[in-house]
DNA sequence: GTGAAAGCGCTAACAT
DNA sequence: ATGTTAGCGCTTTCAC
């Protein structure tokens, strides 16, 4: 029987399947983009726990464009899927996971989601900033300029209040020539967009003596306006990132920054959403799970234990 | 009556509309890994091409697990989608690919494919390996070692080939020992692959002049085990890589590399491939269209015309 | 023109 | 245990 099944090369079909049980056992991915060393690492974490679920993973990448994304999440709730990881947003309005939230889409966000109730899984980047903006200044900087993302995306403004904060607590007040917007680009990623930020900067009178950058691509794009301007790090200027991409132990002057537990944090999101999957009516408080980044000294801070060891484990 | 539809706030399913009409509208995407920065470029290309078209994006993403590849193209076999671009293969048999040939999905591959009929249309290595060798050659160098990846993979035999013939040319016999295998690695990124074989490249005696690297990544993983060694780039060792990431731009040293047409490269493949699913039945040859690959001079090989600038444009 | 009916491939419930 | 049947939501066809 099963056997003449095979001789007839029967393949069984999946949207009939899911047409019958209303059941996909497919989760999505809603992304915003993929550019920078940890978005990857976080997707691909994502993704991997999913299937380890027992469920397939399908990637709504908006690549940057609010419409698609609201496209995606809409095409995520005609029944395609049965949870939604938000991985990333453009945004504190995002119209796109109000979608899937007023349609009773379970969802779990790994950004600071503002005015919705979902579950959330995130990376505390106000204690990241914290962290490093206190190591910065313990290192005797005072004036430490900070290259900051759009203010309107969640996680920014968390960077932006930790580093604010930890100031305030060390007698600095904040100087806002310090402060250099990072120009949105189409036509550039990460680095490019550091290195005109950090261009910007070298305007700024008189210099600071350390910057810390959104995230490490930033940083490293940074790294080169400075070089090129003269300036030595970490001798003249003391430079961090945040992320802990791969690139920062490899970068002109390695990175000082801010690794994120990805893997963690995947883990316990997914986790998270096929609760949420597995009891669909259950009305309960949701949850708000903050990780804490971990603070990685290199030599771009000149408080590197040794210059020549890249990688600490 | 639409009015009505909206106010009971209909949805229509897709899957019923798929299951119905046999059309599901979506293009898959094969992929063997995303690391790298044109590789994502390449699938953020391609994924745009797609719905260009009107069509969706599947994307299946193996990470390098080669028996979740062949379980992704059967998926993408079992009717749910009309088509694959294939963007990444991680070896010569692809045992994936070849489940979609037997099927009859429609398939478009950006990677040479060994043994099996499809369209192709792929950046061309070897002319890629070809050109920088020769750039390498004609500043003075004899001693170029190549940092290479798994020659079964057939984009990195095709470097190797191009690097092989360029040498011959210029009458150098290839020196079994400038031949550096990246080791594969899980914990590893390229950055890591490429830090871990410069290290081994250090042991070669006499040192090369000039390393040509298999992608960008690996070349500046090696710059900082070279830097780690007081060797200069470009005055003692002349570095180039492959791709032309945006990395390449904001290396230690500026790197000179190979720009992949990727935008061009995608746009051909996926009108390609909706030229196949428009026309299933036609028997003709698959097209096999290659592209050349751009050299981009900068400092690391010491023949940049301004060491300032950066960007060309 | 508008409306009814059949059926895509599957599974769950039911009857044997 | 095995076989049969109804129907998921849609589109296409055919009848009105």
């Amino acid at each position: 029987m099963l056997d003449a099944a095979r001789r007839l090369k029967y393949r069984h079909n999946l949207q009939a399947r899911q047409l019958r049980t209303g059941r996909s056992e497919v989760v999505g991915i809603l992304a915003w983009g993929l550019s920078g060393g940890v978005n990857l690492a976080r997707y691909q974490a994502v993704e991997r726990a999913i299937r380890a679920g027992g469920y397939r993973a399908l990637m709504g990448h908006a690549a940057g464009d609010e419409e698609l994304r609201l496209q995606l999440a809409k095409e995520f709730a005609s029944s395609a899927v049965e949870g939604v990881i938000v991985l990333n947003t453009g945004g504190a309005h995002d119209a796109a996971v109000q979608v899937l939230v007023e349609r009773g889409v379970p969802i779990v966000s790994m950004e600071p989601l503002e005015g919705l109730s979902a579950d959330v899984v995130t990376v505390d980047r106000r204690a990241g900033a914290h962290l490093v903006t206190k190591h910065l200044l313990e290192l005797g900087h005072r004036r430490i300029a900070f290259l900051c993302g759009k203010l309107t995306v969640p996680a920014n403004a968390e960077r932006f209040q930790g580093y604010r904060e930890a100031l305030g607590e060390h007698g600095c007040s904040p100087d806002e020539a310090l402060l250099v917007r990072i120009a949105r680009s189409d036509t550039w990623g990460h680095y490019g967009q550091g290195y005109e930020a950090g261009q910007r900067l070298l305007a700024v009178r008189p210099l600071p003596t350390a910057v810390f950058c959104n995230n490490d691509e930033v940083a490293i794009g940074a790294m080169r306006s400075l070089g090129e301007a003269g300036i030595r790090i970490p001798e003249d200027v003391a430079m961090a990132g945040f992320d802990d991409a791969e690139a920062a132990a490899y970068a002109p002057v390695p990175l000082t920054t801010l690794a994120q537990p990805v893997q963690e944090q995947a883990a316990r999101a997914v986790s998270l959403l096929f609760e949420r999957i597995a009891k669909p009516d259950e009305e309960r408080q949701p949850h708000a799970i903050r990780l804490t980044p971990r603070l990685v000294v290199r030599a771009s801070c000149g408080a590197a234990a040794g210059r020549k060891r890249i990688c600490e484990h």
